[in-house]
Parts: structure tokens; sequence; C-alpha cells
RNA sequence: GGUCGAUUCGUCUAGGGGUCUAGGACACCGCCCUUUCACGGCGGCGACACGGGUUCAAAUCCCGUAUCGACUACCA
């Protein structure tokens, strides 16, 4: 039989990064072993999933590379078939009618009132404790018969526990006294996510599922519903949560844009990087490697290397150096600074052009130096944005200069006013304008003022890319070229700032 | 409250009774390189939650405690 999984997302929000990770380890296990990776939109809460929300997750998962391998399946399709089923166990006698009258939980802070009435339920209140559980099948019928409304619940045996094998937690067990006879069809005939799950999942034949830990209650009911429909389970493996600094849960409410997956891309993170940095929380290949190209982790995935406890994803809202995960900042830097540069081209050009910073020589007349300025300032950059910020200055003349850089490096030395006009004469008659030419008439002309080398190639660097920091500078006054060079040695806009 | 699960440097992690004076990565700090630096090189800081067992030997096994998390819905 071959390993089928699936990741099935509820399409109310954009794409979380947890979610995302999940959707990482289905793919990853899957390909490891030669099944297939499904996907299936799980859109029965109308209330609130949204067309947009699915758009967003579907496009979450194509950047980070994730294509089904099958038609994507939408669970508010199948909703009459879930009924069926329940409709069946009833008939079975594995369900009964619940005539009890829908309660109104308060809609805000329902986790507490749940809890709050956990609590009070403690040790008064029997699991098996429904008036309708043992009904007698006329009697059900006719209340239902003169339109007594009711929901279907599964008749969960009085004692006994589920018991299955996780891939990651090992052998786990519930007491059916912790369990509740769980509702499997709401009182307006609509099935709940319980039923609906192990429904799709049958009929998708999912041989491995694969999600987060919180839903290592829902397995235990899950099992009940197999057994029920005289099913067999399939393989369960759940994943560690993914959690925001303090220990305290990941949320869209709280922590905003960080745990969305858009924000990853639009902020110039390479999908490589980022879905590396993923299979990294929670799951371990045993060995020193931290980079690895995709083909890398589908080979070396298993499901027994990943951990049993929860990640902390680390970041500082009130930083923006560190608005997110240090480890995540740092590796789509080293992919930027490292990956193969044809590789990288295509994202840069990309950027360019959504900054209009782009032209179609760096393709054509100038792809030579296109390609070489590329790899000599990907060297400091961290993101893909930094190409059409930091990197401004090499792509236009309508750069913004740095105060900082300024001050520090051109206005504390007021001879470079004339001095930088004056290097920019002795670039002019030069026929060969490269590295060491450069080096020989810098040389010179530092020597002839008496000044320190640091001194004119810090303000030249000022002058010419606006920043403090770069490459080079003889590596930069070579790449921009002569002309560039001593325009903007000459221009005096930076003094007046 | 109950059930279940987890607990190694600030963070991600290696570790499965002796090789652990606990290894790596990120971050941080220092030094070097250097015309700058966010590159690179070298080094430093820094952890087995606590208490009991078991054992010749425990980060590793067992039991308690603490802490954290999930779940506890006619949400998904």
């Amino acid at each position: 039989m071959t390993t089928r999984v699936r990741f099935a997302p509820s399409p109310t929000g954009y794409l979380h990064i947890g979610s995302a990770r999940t959707a990482l380890f289905n793919y990853l296990y899957a390909k490891n072993v030669g099944g297939k990776f499904l996907l299936r939109i799980e859109d029965t809460d109308l209330a609130r999933s949204t067309d947009e929300s699915t758009q967003s997750i579907l496009q979450g998962l194509a950047w980070l590379g994730f294509a089904p391998d099958e038609e994507i399946i939408y669970q508010s399709n199948n909703a009459d078939k879930h009924r069926a089923a329940a409709l069946k166990l009833l008939e079975e006698g594995k369900a009964y009618r619940d005539f009890t009258p829908k309660e109104d939980i308060g809609d805000k802070n329902i986790k507490q009132a749940i809890a709050d009435k956990a609590r009070q339920n403690q040790g008064v209140k029997n699991m098996r404790d429904n008036e309708y559980r043992d009904l007698s099948k006329a009697e059900s019928d006719a209340k239902a018969e003169a339109g007594e409304p009711f929901a279907i619940r599964l008749k969960v045996p009085e004692t006994g526990k589920t018991v299955f094998e996780d891939a990651v937690y090992g052998l786990l067990e519930r007491d059916y006294s912790e369990t509740e006879d769980l509702v499997l069809l709401r009182s307006d005939a609509s099935p709940l996510y319980n039923l609906s799950v192990v429904c799709d999942d049958i009929e998708m034949e999912i041989t491995d599922v694969i999600r987060g830990q919180d839903h290592l209650t829902n397995t235990h009911k899950q099992i009940l519903i197999y057994e029920a429909l005289g099913e067999k389970p399939p393989k369960f493996a759940h994943l560690p949560l993914i959690l925001a600094p303090g220990g305290k849960k990941l949320s869209k409410r709280i922590h905003g844009e960080i745990v969305s997956m858009t924000t990853y891309r639009d902020a110039g993170f390479l999908a490589a990087a980022f879905r590396n940095f993923l299979a990294l929380l929670g799951w371990s290949a045993g060995e020193e490697q931290e980079i690895y190209t995709l083909e890398e982790l589908i080979e070396k995935f298993s499901l027994d290397r990943i951990h049993q406890s929860n990640a902390t994803f680390n970041f500082d809202a009130n930083n923006p150096k560190r608005w997110t995960d240090d480890k995540a900042i740092w590796m789509n830097a080293e992919y930027i600074r490292t990956m193969n540069l044809q590789e990288l081209l295509p994202f840069v050009k990309t950027e360019l052009k959504s900054a209009k910073l782009w032209r179609d020589e760096y393709e054509d007349d100038d792809k030579i130096w296109f390609e070489k300025t590329v790899d000599l300032i990907r060297e400091r950059f961290f993101n893909l944005k930094d190409f059409s910020t930091q990197g401004r200055a090499y792509f236009s003349e309508d750069f913004d200069f740095d105060q900082a850089a300024i001050d520090k490096n051109l206005k504390k030395f007021p001879d470079l006013q004339t001095w930088l006009p004056e290097l920019a004469e002795r670039f002019a008659p030069m026929e060969d304008f490269t590295h060491d030419a450069i080096h020989e008439t810098v040389g010179k002309f530092v020597e002839e003022k008496g000044t320190k080398f640091g001194v004119i190639m810090n303000g030249a660097r000022a002058l010419l890319t606006g920043l403090a920091v770069g490459p080079s500078m003889l590596a930069v006054f070579e790449t921009l070229g002569k002309e560039k060079s001593i325009l903007r040695l000459k221009s005096q806009i930076a003094w007046n700032l």
C-alpha cells in the first residue's frame, strides 16, 4: 500500500508558521517513502472560513514549493457523506439522538468558559450520563418524527480505553471515562470536525496522519469513530508545537504578522531558506550539518527523529533587528551569500523590478557586470530586499545617504570636500580602471596629501554608496566604473545634508 | 479542576547508563584580518528544572514535586 498523507488546514486566516511546518513534515515524509502528499481544505466552519484565506494558504504552500499530488479536496463538499455516516451509526445503535437543547456558551472567552464548566462538572458528572443515551429506538424515532431537534452523539463504550502507537510520542492511552459522547451531527444536521476528518481520511485512503500535538485528544475521539465505523485507523504522528517567546501559544491575534508565511515572503526571505529553518524546528538529522537542500531533507527525514518537546520561535517585537527568529534571519543570509549565483539572480531580478530598478540590459549587454555586482554585494546582505535598499546605489543614481555615514566618514574630515573631487580628476585620465590600477592611484594620492588610506576610502564609500559599510572600496570603484565614480566623487549633495 | 504530554546553554538542538570536565548552530562578547562592515578566521560566555531512589556508574532508567503546554465546544 502506498503511503498517503494529507495536510488539512482550515481556511480561517493566512498560512500559519506552525501549519507550514506541519505541511513541510507531511511533504518530507511522503517524498521520503515515495508516497503522496495530499491537500484538504477543512472549510466546514462556515462562519469563519473565507475564500481569501484559502487563496492565501494555497499561495503560501506554493511559495514553499509543496504541490499536492492529487486534486485538492474541499471538505464542505463532502458534508452529505459525513451526514450519511452519522446516520448509519445511529441506525446501527452506535450513536444516539440527543434531544437536550443546545447550550449557548457565551461568545467571548470560550476557552475559559469551557474550563470553568469542566471544573464544575469534575467528579459530579459521568461522561455517559445523558438521559437520551439509552432511549429506546421507538421513543427516539417518535420524538424525532414529532420534530424535536436533536444532535447525534457517538455512544462511547462504558469501559475500556483507546490505545495507539504514536510515531513521535510512543504508546498513548486514554480511558473511555475521560471521553464524552462526542457530537457527530449538530441539530442543524451539519457534521462536526472529528466526524468529517475521519470520513475524509478514510475516503482519501490516508495511511499516515501527521499533525500538531494539539490534536492528541482528538485522535482518541477519532479512533472511537474509526472503530464504530468498522475501519482501521491510520498511523499517527503528532508534532510538537511552535510556541512564542515565554512559552506561550503563538497566535495570530496576539503576535500578528509574524506568524504568517506571507510576511516572510514579503520581507525578502528565500523559500528554500525558510523551509530549511522550519525543518530544524522540532526535527534534526542528528548530525552537525544544518544547511540542507530540499533533496537532502527528503532523504534524511524520518518521523522517529522528531522531538517531543515544543519549540520556542524566538523574536522581539520591540527590536526591528530581531523582528523574527535570529536563526531564520541568519539562515536566509547564509543562503543569499552562499547559494549558486545563477539561482539567486532571478530573485534579485524580481526584487529590482518591484523597486523599479531593473533594466533589461542586465540580462543582455550588462549581464557580466550585473552578475559580478550581485556577487560582490550579496556578501553582506541578509534578505532579498537589501538588493534594492542597501544595494540601491549600484543600480541607480537616485539613492539616499545615511546621515551617520556622512557625519562619521565625510564631514569629520573637511579636507575631503576638496580632496575627493581632486581624486576624481586623477581617475579621469586612467585607461585601466581596475582594482590594482585604482589602488595605485589612490595610494599615490594618499601619500601626497599625507593622510590615511582609510580616510579617503571611507569618505569615498559614503559618497559613492551612501553607506558606512559595504564591500572593499577598490571593488566598489571598479564595479561602479570610472564615469560614475568620478561623478559621485565630485557631487556636493552629501555635503549639504 | 481533570486527563495527557513535555522539561539539556537566552533560542534551535546533539545525547538513549560509562567515550559528558555535556558537542554543534544562532545570538552575545573579545581578538585577528582590513580602507569600513553586517563577510571570514580564532577564542570566550553559557545548560542537564528540583528532590528522592535503582546502579560500581545516571543528562540518560524509576518515583515524586515544580513549571510549561495541549485538550477538556452542537470550534476547527
